[in-house]
DNA sequence: GCGTAACCGGACCGGCCGGTCAACTTGTTA
DNA sequence: TAACAAGTTGACCGGCCGGTCCGGTTACGC
């Protein structure tokens, strides 16, 4: 364990990490160092003391949004709904993505091993979910947790493209991708699934 | 009209649109100029002899694209089966967008206007096709086109996800968003639609 | 063939951005 | 309250990138 950090250092490093969510959330890997320093009011040079790479910074605010999914997933993964269950999360997670992006976990360059590991607990918290929901018939059979945690980033992705969306805009397009991932107009899916590990 | 090129430069303007078509669906707006060039053989300063900007060559590797696929879908329209004609549609477009995302038609910064009317051209012809496949009730009829076209964005986005994907695992995206447009599994969409002209 | 205009290319410019550093400030602790 | 470690800062560096420019080259009309 490292020394407890100095009192204004611990309030900084916290206006940080809310300016870099803010603005890595409007422009993307895009956001400059710089920019979200002075948003959060503090120097360029103490960003760098706090996190030594911008990617350290990014892995860090991303780590703190897959934790907290990871820990709703696990919650929800008892209860005895497994279909309502999955799409309680399902919409959480869509939720959470307006804020930011999954693209992030791809752009986050040569991944933190502790990003890593946080992932892998995600996947595999969602992984559990998606196996129990099909159990209970509330999911077509033919799909992997691989494909639902590719299609849960959809709406996000897709809101993107309108510009002065309403808030929940996002809910429209995960409601249409839900319709496709039920067993009710299921039609054969050509290609099988990617791999459980392939993904970036 | 102006000038006829002479040889070389039309040659070298072919080279420069098909290494820059290469380049920007390699690496997206990331792409360098100097990049494009070099792949292309030629120097940097013909590509901007060729194109003032770099926005203004990406827009002209897109407006190929869009122009193609407007084709296409003014060709599917006077088809007597509307349904398989918009899936037919639907499986060139996400096919296409393995080489060149749409997310061009956003990235490309204040958009030129050629490339803004070839784009209304395709999205018109596309809500024909989306509201004849809804007459004929091949489609769930609570959708809009540009929900469709929102839609058809989706297989290249989920595929740029997988590294090493096989090329053709975006037509099993393509199935799970086709089979959520359908009207057979349809539950109700609670935002309404955006406006037809709100797209970036 | 020859003159010329079109074309080519790469050195160069200015601006931006991630990252460093040394001088300065401030919380902490004894 | 004194003294020090921890923290802060912004000027600065090097590299990259879009875009310019001019000396040299090449296709084309005569």
């Amino acid at each position: 364990m490292t020394r407890a950090l100095r009192a204004d250092a611990a309030r900084n490093r916290s206006l940080l990490l809310a300016a870099a969510a803010e603005e890595f959330a409007a422009r993307g890997m895009e956001a400059s160092v710089a920019d979200i320093a002075r948003r959060a009011g503090i120097g360029k040079g103490t960003v760098f003391r706090h996190f030594p790479t911008k990617d350290d910074l990014l892995a860090a605010v991303v780590l703190d949004r897959v934790d907290s999914l990871a820990a709703l997933a696990r919650q929800l993964y008892v209860r005895d709904d497994p279909g309502p269950a999955l799409f309680e999360f399902l919409e959480a997670a869509a939720g959470k993505q307006q804020q930011l992006d999954f693209s992030f976990l791809r752009d986050a360059g040569d991944i933190n091993d502790r990003l890593r590991d946080a992932r892998e607990r995600l996947f595999g918290a969602i992984v559990g979910l998606v196996s129990r929901a099909q159990g209970a018939g509330a999911i077509r059979a033919d799909i992997t947790g691989l494909d639902v945690i590719l299609m849960m980033c959809v709406p996000a992705h897709v809101v993107s493209f309108v510009p002065d969306a309403p808030p929940d805009l996002w809910r429209r397009y995960l409601a249409l991708v839900v319709d496709g991932l039920r067993p009710e107009g299921a039609h054969p899916l050509s290609p099988p699934a990617p791999g459980t590990d392939s993904v970036r």
